[in-house]
DNA sequence: TCTGGCACTCCAGCCTATCGACTGCCAGCG
DNA sequence: CGCTGGCAGTCGATAGGCTGGAGTGCCAGA
């Protein structure tokens, strides 16, 4: 635990290397309104800091800039959970009562929005369809070996996957199967029926379990949606950053366990090495878990630069999975 | 026109540059096989192709870079269609035939696989669904006021908008209302029908008469996907063009009519300037339509630096419009 | 018409010197 | 005892000067 000047002078040399990004001096510091002691009091006191890991000098003659262990005291300690500004929060909810259509293509650009209200990259993590449950299930013939099998879920999404037919499948035995897997689904979860019962009629009963096959094999590996590669670029200076960076973001399997280990962990945010990805050691995610009646089913984040603005990042993803909740269950 | 010495030393700076990225010099060119003269020699004509605009030197005492006009010589004359080599078209035929699911996941998809199969941004203009043939329509109810109006086309792909009930909409209107607009719209295309005939029944005539407003409303405005945000980070050194590319390819705007202007001129390559949009004229684009049933609706194309490699890019752009044409006919 | 050779140009890389922004430490003051 | 002003020291960033090399243009001769 630090004292009150040391725990000033860390949230001053925090917040003025945010809005640089340039290592800052113990003048800088000691000209802070809200510090009342000379630059050498500062000195002191910050080396105390850096040796107590919470700032670093990237070389001697330089100013200092926060470690890892600076920015998570600042978070933990220094950052009042902070209202997002007005306009901002009608910006969120606009956006939400005008989208429309897909679930996946609200996500989209749900990750879009995260990225232009933050300036940094937007991640959304698809609440999975799995985990909502059906209302209707219907087979649609498309030709004589053709079929797409349709699933509504009681929030409105939609589903479909392709299904082979095989001779003697006509119309009758589409609709009747479609019937049956209504029945036997309507208000499960995909995940927790394992068959339907059979109906006698060997057709419908061979329709009926491949169209579940189908279905639960389609089950989506958990989607996830990225927006705002400009940002990355603008972050960092070193085009190798960005390289790796945007690199990384492209690997969806990695983003989905980063975030969910994240929100496992019952964390909101990840500074630099915490969260173990090591070509993204120089961002840190903020993240917020998308609740939907009562059940975690998905996530939203911010991935910046660990010189990101936490404060702003907490309260703008909180808004927006609250928000994209809401209207996820409203359908 | 180019005399057959000038012509062989442009194409030979041309591939060298894309292959190196650096200058290239009289004596790299004089060493080059299919060369049979001096580097002197070459180097005459070399001034003789600056003169006329087909190179530039950055600096006196550096090599040569092939200008816009330099690389466009090289596509129209110095290019074989070039077929892909069978690893990546057997890779492109995988990806299609494992294809399944939503038709804007394909695309997206389709904007990655083209984004790795040549390391450059990929894009894709999504062929707007309603051209493609009704098969059957289904109103889903969900709760008492809302529903989901669930398209199937012909091709397999499915659409679904959210529907506001009123007091009265019970499950058998909805039914009754989907089976009339079923048997509306089968084998016609969403835009060609502005309404049905009633059935006498005012409340199911209401909602039909919704349900394919807000069909029609959810007409697509020309959706676009790009993907390979870290191949333009890899394309280019300097930072600031990498921000300026990145931010313009989320500009959906921009690019939607950068690759329909390509395609509507009748181009498949427009290199630097020649596609007009001032913040990619280090870009080149190829572009290719994809066409269904015969008629053009959506493109593909890749997006990188001038000295990409154009006659792969040609033919993974041709294979893949080709292909994915196919693919949403089928279905 | 082509070629070998030569003089010339100019960038990239390296070294050096200087400047300035820091720090750490110390002595003195309240 | 803690704070402060001051001073010496450190090191990166910047600018200037030098050199080596890659490449050119041009010319005279085959």
């Amino acid at each position: 635990m630090l004292d009150e000047r040391k725990t000033a002078i860390l949230s001053a040399v925090v917040q003025e290397y945010i809005a640089t990004a340039q290592p800052v001096g113990s003048s800088h510091i000691a000209e802070t309104p809200s510090i009342n002691v000379s630059s050498a009091t500062v000195r002191n006191e910050m080396a105390h800091l850096e040796h107590e890991g919470y700032l670093v000098q990237p070389h001697t003659s330089a100013g200092r800039v926060p470690t890892d262990k600076g920015y998570r005291y600042f978070v933990d300690h220094l950052t009042t959970p902070g209202r997002l500004d007005a306009a901002t929060t009608r910006q969120v909810g606009e956006f939400f009562s005008a989208a429309h259509g897909r679930l996946e293509e609200m996500l989209h650009q749900t990750s879009n929005l995260l990225a232009t209200l933050t300036n940094n990259a937007g991640v959304v993590v698809g609440p999975r369809a799995e985990a909502v449950p059906v209302r209707r299930v219907q087979i649609v013939g498309l030709s004589a070996t053709a079929a797409t099998v349709v699933v509504v879920f009681t929030n409105g999404t939609v589903e479909n996957v392709p299904l082979e037919l095989v001779e003697g499948d006509d119309e009758l035995k589409l609709s009747a199967a479609g019937a049956h897997l209504s029945a036997g689904l309507d208000g499960r979860v995909l995940g927790a029926v394992s068959d339907v019962e059979p109906t006698g009629d060997a057709a419908v009963d061979r329709l009926c379990t491949t169209a579940l096959e189908a279905l639960r094999a389609t089950a989506s590996p958990d989607q996830v949606f990225t927006g705002g590669a400009a940002a990355v670029a603008k972050a960092f200076d070193a085009v190798e950053v960005v390289r790796s960076v945007l690199a990384t973001l492209e690997q969806q399997f990695v983003v989905v366990t980063l975030v969910s280990d994240i929100v496992n962990r019952g964390m909101s945010v990840a500074i630099g090495v915490e969260h173990g990805v090591e070509p993204l050691s120089a961002c840190s995610v903020v993240v917020a878990p998308v609740v939907i009646d009562g059940e975690h089913l998905g996530s939203v984040g911010v991935l910046g630069p660990t010189r990101m603005n936490y404060p702003q990042a907490l309260a703008t993803v909180e808004v927006v999975s609250e928000q994209l909740g809401n209207r996820i269950e409203e359908g």
